[in-house]
RNA sequence: UGCCCAGUAGCCAAGUGGUAAGGCAACGGUCUCUGAAUCCGUCAUUCGUAGGUUCGAUCCCUACCUGGGCAGCCA
């Protein structure tokens, strides 16, 4: 009998589960609503992946909308930058594609029905009067003296706001409320406002714009949305959400249910100091691959599976919290593990040379793609001949305890090819070690009879004069403080971690010059990389996704 | 200070009146022609603190503590 594996609960999937089980609602709608005036990045992959997720579980459908109802933020420019993200992260909307902006007639429509209500009301007072009648956390407001003004003289108003005939900033179209609610969004807050501005997408139709907390839920009636999920900092909003739709007389009441954002810790995430790292030049651009954005992580090498994997694996939950980075390296290590081609590359090569090799003598050795336990198939064939790189660091002269790598004497396998021995250290004027030479023992080739001498130690290589000159890219976090959208005293740029690029001269192996931009690899013995934009015919660039497991790098800090 | 929300291991996270799932990290071992992967094992006498209710409390109540959000004509 095949088991079902349940889905990962949470408490809004139990939400959804109930309203579906009581007959509240026969489907699921949810929403995906970015507004266009920036890039997507990890923080809203977990909104897209929950909508989009949630959707799918229970036959539903998940709409992507357009936020736009600020035309001074906006840009079309960041609409199909966050349609290719979320197009890219997995999820399809169909032709559900909406836009805020879109609806301006309904909002306006609904904000007549709110005067006629006696629920709205046109406020001349300046943006600093607001403030001050507002009240504080602790103090009540006072009403605006033109709370009370005539139904007549609202829509009068109203209607010329929207002609544009007072200034900006002049007037507004407040909800009545209460100005003494201990919540201050329920202080009579802002409908609309005047903002004689282009709209991307609205053109120049309208001289007044709609605020968040008015647009938003009209939108999400207008389409029917069920559950409008949405971040911690709104929670405060819902009884302000809830009060528009009991008002209007709106087809659907949606219920909007909050939950805490994705943080990553040494992850900046703030829209805009984002904004400014890339206006400011502290990083290539919005795709730079230390940038958190979807663009910057699919450039870095970060699959969609791996970005799905960990929003499943951390959870929807109220508590605001600060994911470790070990958690996604290891969601995008475990999917990449089954996917990239093992090839060997040498990050920074030190020449070794077997003077029993015959001198020009090159064989091609088999290398399969996959190791044993993954059981893919597929192999190419691998050059071996009398010079070689290995790695610097698989050398060393006096090494520590448990070094089972070449050092003087001793004997280490030379991965799918011969156990060899160093028999000679080349110098500098400087003493630094500039080549090695070894022997190599013709008996112990991969695949032969003598294949199963055991050595202590397996290092990677390539062959000199087949191999590939490559710049390789390592990445590390961009900075040096776990929470760098909380630091308190100091710019985040005092916190930038110098090291968050390396650039590095390698040597890859032959097979590699033939792979495709955006193709994956684990270089055996070192990590997951992926082959850049930035290559060309004669130089490929690959950066590294995400370094293996260091094991050695554990023994060294326990010595 | 007023209102709202959250506090379960180093980091996430189930459980919500009957005696603490799982993942990541860590540690020990296995295996290995990747010091990776694999596989096995260890890792909360205790759920922010103090009281209370109860035969019994992580779960219910109260107070307190800690962290977060709210005083845009931003979203």
């Amino acid at each position: 009998m095949h088991t079902e594996i349940a889905p990962p609960a949470n408490f809004i999937r139990q939400i959804v589960e109930d309203d579906l089980h009581s007959g509240k609602h026969k489907t699921v709608v949810t929403r995906f609503p970015p507004e266009p005036n920036g890039y997507l990045h990890i923080g809203h992959a977990k909104s897209i992946w929950l909508n989009f997720s949630l959707a799918q579980a229970f036959g539903g459908v998940c709409h992507l909308r357009m936020d736009d109802t600020n035309p001074l933020k906006e840009d079309a420019e960041y609409v199909e930058a966050i349609k290719r993200d979320v197009r890219w992260l997995g999820f399809d909307w169909g032709d559900k594609e909406y836009h805020a902006a879109d609806y301006f007639q309904e909002f306006y429509d609904c904000a007549v029905q709110l005067i006629k209500l006696g629920k709205a009301y046109v406020c001349d007072l300046s943006a600093d009067e607001v403030r001050e009648y507002r009240g504080t956390l602790t103090e009540p407001g006072r009403p605006s003296p033109w709370r009370e003004r005539s139904v007549e003289e609202n829509l009068e108003l109203l209607s010329r706001m929207k002609n544009g005939d007072f200034a900006d900033g002049t007037r507004t179209l407040r909800a009545k409320i209460d100005m003494a609610s201990p919540n201050i969004n329920l202080r009579d807050p802002a409908i609309y406002r005047i903002r004689k501005a282009h709209h991307h997408r609205a053109g120049d139709a309208w001289c007044i714009y709609p605020m968040y907390d008015y647009a938003h839920c009209i939108s999400d009636s207008i389409e029917g949305i069920t559950h409008s999920i949405c971040t911690l900092e709104f929670e405060n909003h819902r009884p302000l959400y809830d009060w528009f739709l009991d008002t209007l007389e709106l087809p659907v009441h949606p219920q909007q249910i909050e939950f805490s954002k994705l943080k990553l810790q040494y992850t900046m995430l703030g829209k805009r100091k984002l904004r400014e790292m890339v206006e400011g030049g502290l990083v290539a651009g919005w795709d730079d691959p230390r940038m958190p954005t979807l663009a910057g992580l699919r450039r870095r090498g970060y699959t969609p599976e791996a970005i799905r994997d960990l929003c499943e694996k951390v959870g929807v939950t109220k508590s605001e919290v600060w994911t470790e980075l070990s958690y996604l390296s290891e969601c995008v290590r475990n999917d990449l593990n089954t996917k990239a081609h093992r090839v060997m590359g040498v990050l920074r090569p030190l020449k070794l040379v077997l003077t029993n090799y015959p001198e020009g003598q090159i064989e091609e050795l088999d290398a399969a793609y996959f190791p044993e336990d993954v059981g893919l198939p597929g192999s190419r064939k691998v050059p071996f001949g009398r010079e070689l790189f290995i790695e610097q660091e698989d050398f060393m002269e006096n090494p520590p305890k448990k070094y089972f790598r070449l050092q003087p004497g001793a004997e280490v396998r030379l991965r799918r090819a011969y156990i060899i021995k160093c028999q000679e250290v080349i110098k500098n004027e400087a003493g630094e070690v500039v080549e090695v030479h070894c022997t190599y023992d013709p008996d112990t080739k991969s695949g032969g009879s003598g294949e199963h001498r055991k050595v202590k130690g397996t290092i990677h290589w390539v062959e000199a004069t087949t191999s590939v000159t490559a710049e390789v890219r390592l990445y590390e976090e961009l900075f040096t403080v776990e929470q760098p959208d909380n630091i308190k005293d100091g710019d985040f740029r005092d916190f930038l971690n110098p090291h968050s690029l390396v650039v590095l001269e390698a040597r890859l192996e032959r097979s590699l010059f033939p792979s495709k931009v955006g193709d994956r690899f684990q270089f055996e013995r070192q990590g997951f990389f992926i082959k850049d934009l930035d290559s060309t015919a004669e130089k490929p660039v690959f950066n590294r996704i995400v370094p293996l497991k260091d094991g050695w790098a554990k023994v060294l800090q326990k010595q």
